[in-house]
DNA sequence: ATGAAAGCGCTAACAA
DNA sequence: TTGTTAGCGCTTTCAT
């Protein structure tokens, strides 16, 4: 037997199907004796409301999407899980769109499913156009970039945002704090990229340290750990003295230690590690890895409040949409550094 | 601008609604004029289907749910990336459902979404309740059971079976053909859990090699990187003549290593670890993990065919909806060992 | 307090 | 070849 209708609840229960919506939404009076009887009927025809034609019906989109990568990159699947929490009671469920990185994927998507399956969408680093997303806002469907990286400027785009340039400077303070002045970078992105800002936040901390910052070997590689590994390996085999690397995100910190114990050395003895982000493998790593812990699961609510939030003010429900430009950036509590087995002070030479 | 219905692309077309559906779907026949027309409409006004109505008014569901344990746990997102390849351009979408391991929050998800928002469900050791996926099953909602371990016994429910005592068998003889016959066991389940078939393929392996696996230090406990960590430790401390130690799955085995390392025992030369799966993590260790590597993206896209084939049969669609008992289980290719760097020949006592 | 009726955006017979 | 008419399951005025 398929689910029952709402017109086969309110048959049983001897009512119109506009009291039977009234009872389950709580809405417009209904009389105590009645209500019991549709209760009733509910409970003994196992009835379910069907989502998609109540949304269609309310105007609404039953699922929110989460635009990523690939969910197989270990930082994701933590994002989506607090994401998932986040919309959980909310009536709406979550669709995970990966875009591969390419435009063209996350193009499609938005044009499949915002506004229509979906009736928002939260951005991570999905390498996806920003007119792509600003003509999925204009048709409708709000928008917010979910791990913008520069509280003070803001994309033009809703966003939650990290302060990771803070990010940056607080791992290579630990590092210099430890001793270290001949530290090696590694960047997770082209130079202009994604990770400049934590960067930035290196070279910040090296010259506030009197060090000469721009003159530390870097290497731009991509933000996975094979390219942390390879990045690392050229890193150490052109600079043998290195006592240190800075690395903008765990995962390429996950590789150059890989990179380190093929290569014969000894972290921390020999070689300091650090990394940004704090995902769960940065702790199960052995060495434990050091690094700059950042507040993904509160970014993830806030997204999920942020988006809510448009939506309200956009959707038909929406009285008159005013301007949301001013409160569409959100910005979570400061990274702090956490402090493990890679890194150590430096060996005196 | 929001998005445009299809009537209104009609009236600019100046045709009637079921005109455009037609060329929008290739049905009916439309004349070479009109559908020029219509495209140009469409084109213009940047039409794009509403997917839930579309979806009701054909009597399906726009996407698939996928209940799993935790997002968060390594190995599903590997799965759901497999699994929502395999739905690219089918015109549905992926709902991620993240059970936490209870039954009750698994249950409501099924009650939510199955059948209404959800044309079909896939599972994962979500640890659902039978019962729920039976009633899901017959409300019309099909189920797939995606990585069910006993290919010879079917659970009475249609899934996608893999031949998990055959990766035990192969894991222990692995150990056992280096010379290993003090091996303890770690066991990422109830005695009588999920993973029972894995320790069986353990214990057939033994007994071949003329060895009491029976005897074998065994320690059950719960799937996870922690829990193999702690079950090394305990079972190093007890037998600190062990060689290697099998382990049920890929988290567990990175556990027991890591456990080993914090206890100064050198893997692979004093002591080697196998594990089952072969997630991505296993080959991103230090020591690389020796594994066997289990065919999961095939098993994933077997599960996406199934559950396809069942809505077909049982859908409103359906002409005669026959009993599907027969062809609802598919086995996926066998497991097959992946040697790396956990393991070695056993140290000469 | 309840019912009647229209409509959300789309599809699918069936007519013309 | 195209248009007409219902209807998918639900919500929501507006009457009664």
């Amino acid at each position: 037997m398929p689910t029952p209708t709402l017109a086969e609840v309110a048959r049983h229960a001897g009512v119109t199907p506009a009291t039977v919506s009234n009872v389950l939404r709580g809405r417009g009076r209904v009389g105590e004796a009645t209500r019991e009887r549709v209760l009733a009927a509910i409970a003994a025809l196992g009835y379910r409301p069907h989502l998609p034609a109540r949304a269609l019906a309310e105007g609404r989109a039953p699922t929110m999407a989460l635009m990523v990568p690939s969910i197989a990159n270990p930082f994701y699947p933590e994002f989506a899980l607090a994401v998932e929490n986040a919309l959980r009671n909310t009536g709406q469920f979550l669709i995970i769109c990966n875009t591969d990185g390419d435009p063209v994927t996350g193009r499609a998507y938005l044009e499949q499913i915002a506004g229509t399956l979906s009736e928002g969408v939260l951005v991570t680093n999905a390498n996806l156009d920003f007119d792509d997303l600003r003509r999925t806002e204009s048709r409708g469907a709000p928008v917010v970039l979910c791990m913008w990286e520069r509280p003070l400027e803001p994309p033009g785009l809703p966003c939650v945002a990290v302060d990771f340039r803070l990010a940056g400077e607080l791992a290579a303070r630990h590092l210099i704090e430890l001793g270290h002045w001949r530290v090696g970078a590694i960047v997770g992105s082209k130079a202009t990229g994604i990770h400049a800002a934590r960067y930035e936040g290196f070279l910040d901390a090296m010259r506030a340290a009197g060090l000469d910052g721009a003159a530390a070997p870097t290497i731009f590689t991509p933000d996975t750990t094979q390219g942390g590994y390879a990045a690392a390996r050229e890193l150490l085999g052109r600079h043998p003295d290195l006592t240190a690397l800075f690395t903008t995100n765990d995962l390429p910190a996950l590789g150059a230690m890989q990179a380190a114990a093929d290569l014969g050395f000894d972290v921390p003895r020999q070689l300091s590690v650090v990394g940004i982000t704090d995902i769960q493998l940065a702790s199960e790593s052995r060495p434990a890895l050091s690094t700059v812990a950042v507040p993904t699961a509160e970014a993830a609510g806030l997204a999920v409040k942020l988006l809510r939030e448009l939506i309200a003010q956009t959707g038909r429900a929406a009285k008159e949409r005013k301007a949301p430009r001013e409160a569409t950036v959100c910005v979570t509590s400061a990274p702090r550094l956490v402090v493990r087995a890679s890194t150590a002070r430096a060996p005196t030479a």
